[in-house]
DNA sequence: AAACAGTCCAACCGCCTCACA
DNA sequence: GTGTGAGGCGGTTGGACTGTT
């Protein structure tokens, strides 16, 4: 297996980790300590005297390594002292997760994966987790820090709030205007709507683990052995889901409304999904076949995956609407494109961001294109006759 | 070459939610 | 219904790295 580490630090065996007491640690420049010294207040995940805090030395995450890889994760609290790590269980699931796990992607992010993380983040708000569940193998932290780094400064030297995705000078007049407070209304909507998927995404994935733990609780292959009950299965729980979300959306203090005759009309999509989408079929043959083949390597189901295989179920891996991509294409490409960033002026009416060094016009509605009026496309045109894909 | 500033990202912290007794 | 512990999440930090003066 070929690791690769972050860090220059030279690695001291980890028998000899364990042998220094936490000053000696500090002083030889492997990181904080943790102490337990709490008199009052909240007590630290890490309730032992030395464990070891900072960078993840390559000893220490081979041993975490063979440990899960041999055992799973189990209890993230127990896994320390099981592994023989001088370590906190949640420093470990933080080092798995966003470090150690086999199917991290690593790396640049993609156009594709730039343009996805902008269009969530206007959804989505700092919904970390959320967002990740559309980008696969990219973990929060991992979108989280290049949000940071990279696409809230792009967005901020275009003159647009990266928090509100609005347009820092707030200038919007005549038709873009109601544009975009039309734009801002559909995406509030969206944003709510999204919300209630979420949760009925999570509400699908722990009764699709309790069928699991009682149907097959020892094997990692939890698929289903008749595909098609399972399916019907997954889809009715995903019913029951949705309406316990509905019917908490349509609560006095939510602003969320369902239109159509149908008194909503998801149940009307659900009623036609019921045949299992051809594609999900799909994702979910692929992702077992993926697991037959990792069979000898993965002996465990951790509650990750277990949560994974869930968002799998009902389809919700790449973004949740066609289009959702592609559609924006037009505004992310002057995010994403230094060379083609365009005056925001010319889009949002007064901005005075670049316009010296980006004097060119921009022709024609096209090209034109903003946050707002690519979302806008979006909502107008695949909202209503294609909602998001519950199932 | 040294000093400084800016960038990047792994890791930590504290809060929240949920499951369970 | 309540308390508690474990896990998850988002914000923040610290130090290594890189670029500039």
């Amino acid at each position: 297996m070929l690791m690769i580490y972050s860090s220059n630090l030279p690695s001291p065996p980890a028998l000899f980790i364990s042998q220094l007491d936490c000053t000696q640690l500090s002083v030889l420049g492997f990181g904080k300590v943790a102490y337990y010294s709490t008199p009052m207040g909240r007590s630290p995940c890490c309730d032992k005297i030395g464990l070891k805090k900072g960078p993840w030395t390559p000893e220490e995450d081979e041993k975490l390594l063979a440990h899960i890889e041999e055992h799973g994760h189990g209890s993230w609290r127990a896994l320390p002292s099981k592994a023989g790590l001088q370590r906190c269980g949640k420093s470990c699931r933080l080092r798995w997760t966003n470090y150690l796990r086999p199917d991290i992607k690593r790396g640049k992010f993609s156009l594709q994966e730039e343009q996805t993380i902008i269009q969530l983040h206007a959804l989505l708000g700092n919904r970390w987790s959320a967002i990740a569940t559309h980008l696969s193998r990219r973990t929060d932290n991992e979108i989280k820090n290049y949000w940071n780094t990279h696409l809230k400064k792009r967005l901020a030297k275009m003159g647009i709030d990266p928090v509100t995705h609005k347009p820092t000078n707030g200038a919007l007049i005549g038709t873009e205007d109601i544009k975009s407070a039309k734009a801002a209304a559909s995406l509030s909507h969206m944003a709510q709507w999204e919300s209630a998927r979420l949760e009925a995404e999570g509400r699908l994935a722990r009764e699709s683990k309790m069928r699991t733990a009682v149907s097959i609780p020892t094997s990692i292959h939890a698929q289903p052995t008749n595909p098609a009950d399972s399916t019907a299965s997954q889809c009715l729980g995903m019913l029951h889901a949705w309406q316990d979300a509905k019917r908490d959306l349509e609560s006095p203090t939510s602003t969320l409304t369902f239109i159509g005759s149908n008194n909503g009309m998801l149940p009307t999509q659900v009623t036609t999904s019921l045949g299992m989408p051809e594609s999900n079929s799909a994702v979910w043959k692929q992702r077992s076949d993926e697991l037959e083949g990792n069979e000898n390597e993965w002996k465990f189901i951790s509650k990750q995956q277990s949560k994974e295989r869930g968002r799998e179920i009902i389809g919700c891996e790449e973004p949740w609407f066609p289009g959702m991509i592609s559609v924006a294409a037009g505004f992310t490409d002057m995010l994403l494109d230094g060379s083609s960033v365009h005056d925001t002026s010319e889009c949002w009416g007064e901005s005075s961001i670049g316009q010296a060094e980006h004097s060119s016009q921009v022709s024609g509605d096209g090209e034109c294109n903003n946050y707002w009026s690519g979302i806008l496309g979006m909502v107008n045109s695949e909202l209503p006759s294609h909602p998001p894909p519950l199932l």
